[in-house]
RNA sequence: GCGCCUCUAGCUCAAUGGCAGAGCAACGGACUCUUAAUCCGCAGGUUCUGGGUUCGAGUCCCAGGGGGCGCACCA
């Protein structure tokens, strides 16, 4: 035992006054699966005469007498932690400690009778107390509302919150780690806008007041992101969190979590090539296999992955041959009778899409690169080259879910106003979530914007998918929530 | 925003309209080999809130609040 380890201070704390003796550092020798790797397959009734020294949470408590076993959890794993009269100092005190506290402990490494490897703590030294408890030991936390307030409380009770977040943080670095390999570079642009475009949503309003104006928090940093590429950035990223002011649901937090990527000189094929890879190596690394299994479904990630156009979709699902190109009141009666909405202002564009989602997108369980969609519901994706009234772009749907959605990216000035105009029309007509014009854009495209392949994925539907979660909620450490009532 | 479900001790849950309970946690005590749940003892409540029906409401009705699910919106 050396001289930071306070295990004489510790032998004078008292339950009264236990806080007061906490140290300020406590460093210890080996994580807990280290000591575990290390002494692996002893028999049992086993004294190693090593010491190490160990930091975590006791998280079960058995006291048997002048014996006491506890288990200690650290980010590695946990241990068997054991105390005796005969041979821990201040072993009343240690035997005090409660489900919950953080203790730091010196002791042998040994098994139990039992053949468990233990720590037989000689020193100690409490860390911070749990003063709130933990709740159940068998049952823990089981009140949504309770686990995403108090969440800090809920990784330690529930494995599964852990485990989901995890992966969230691993896929995250993991996408960073794949795009720096490929030469892309992370970027940051601006949260608060003064237009909020590049996508269709109701943006939270703010106000700035030494500017005296109004400004949006960001439901997308697309047009920022082209920005950079019209600056000569070639090979961009941005990992971020975009806001839009909707509802709340299993799959719908208010902030979410996006990669927009944009590569010049490249178009929606390439895209297509860079998602599938991308997402099938992400999940080799993080959940250990390019096949998962989602809410009961077994995935195949692995590329390539199936293709099909918005049409075919369609038609595949409604056992005939639809086109766009078809009359729009044959489309309409179709989408009606599939249980969709028909706005008088909708053209056969809208039409397709609304069809899509009614009769469609469920079903794309295995990963699908639906491609060619209509320009009407695409005012940032480039012309289709060879099919009038459609652009290049493609939706990856997995498990019935839009997880993707990239194109050949717009980038003729004129084009872009006239979509703009076009958005602007439908905003007055009353879709108050048509895109509105951002004059700044249409006059950086003016400077010119290569040839440019854009992507966008959803990082929480990823995860969710990754981590076999239905909710949007387990994969986000802190999700929206009402403000707290009734504070205890 | 609409519909359905739900709210009882710190936690997990009981209680045909008839005395609000159990297990765990806490607290006091016993126990030197335990593995969520050893034994003994003790304590713990505005049954989410407010109205109403009833001799009597945790239970039925109405309104409100929190939460969940579905729909709508969207990613």
């Amino acid at each position: 035992m050396d001289e930071t380890m306070s295990s004489t201070e510790s032998s004078t704390v008292g339950k009264i006054s236990r806080a007061k003796s906490i140290p300020y550092s406590f460093v210890g020798t080996k994580k807990i699966a280290e000591v575990r790797t290390e002494f692996d397959g002893l028999e049992q009734d086993h004294r190693t005469g090593v010491n190490v020294r160990i930091a975590g949470r006791a998280m079960l408590v058995r006291r048997q007498g002048k014996l006491c076993f506890f288990e200690v959890v650290d980010e590695t794993a946990r241990i068997q932690v054991m105390a005796s009269q005969a041979e821990t100092v201040d072993f009343d005190g240690f035997a005090s400690i409660a489900v919950g506290d953080w203790v730091g402990v010196d002791g042998e490494v040994i098994t139990s009778r039992r053949g468990e490897l233990s720590v037989m703590a000689q020193g100690w030294v409490l860390l911070a107390e749990n003063r709130r408890g933990f709740g159940d030991k068998w049952h823990g936390i089981s009140d949504p509302d309770v686990r995403y307030r108090r969440r800090y409380a809920d990784l330690w009770v529930n494995e599964r919150a852990r485990r989901s977040l995890a992966i969230r943080f691993k896929t995250v670095a993991e996408i960073r780690r794949q795009l720096a390999e490929r030469d892309f570079v992370e970027v940051e642009t601006p949260m608060l806008h003064p237009v909020a475009s590049g996508a269709m949503a109701k943006p939270f309003v703010t106000h700035h007041n030494a500017l005296d104006m109004d400004l949006y928090l960001r439901i997308a940093p697309e047009l920022y992101l082209k920005r950079l590429v019209v600056g000569g950035f070639e090979r961009v990223y941005e990992i971020g969190r975009s806001f839009r002011n909707e509802g709340i649901s299993p799959r719908h937090n208010p902030e979410f979590t996006m990669l927009e990527l944009y590569q010049a000189y490249v178009d929606v094929e390439e895209m297509m090539r860079l998602t599938e890879e991308l997402i099938s190596s992400v999940a080799q690394v993080v959940v250990g296999s390019t096949t998962i299994t989602y809410q009961g479904e077994t995935i195949d990630l692995s590329p390539p992955w199936r293709r099909l156009t918005m049409e075919e979709a369609v038609s595949e699902s409604l056992g005939s041959d639809i086109s766009f190109y078809m009359p729009r009141e044959e489309l309409a009666k179709l989408v009606t009778e599939h249980g969709g909405k028909v706005d008088s202002s909708w053209g056969n564009g809208k039409l397709l899409l609304e069809l899509f989602e009614n009769v469609a997108e469920s079903g794309l369980i295995q990963p699908t690169f639906v491609y060619d969609h209509p320009m009407e519901i695409s005012p940032l994706a480039r012309d289709h080259r060879s099919r009038p009234g459609f652009v290049e772009r493609f939706e990856a749907f997995v498990a019935g879910r839009e997880l993707v959605n990239a194109f050949s990216e717009l980038n003729d000035p004129d084009e872009q106003k006239r979509r703009f105009a076009d958005q602007l029309e439908q905003r007055t007509a009353g879709d108050d979530e048509a895109m509105p014009m951002d004059s700044d854009y249409v006059r950086a495209l003016e400077y010119g914007l290569p040839p440019t392949g854009g992507l966008g994925i959803g990082i929480d539907r990823l995860v969710m998918l990754l981590a076999d979660e239905a909710q949007i909620r387990e994969v986000v450490a802190f999700p929206a929530m009402r403000a707290e009532q009734n504070f205890e």
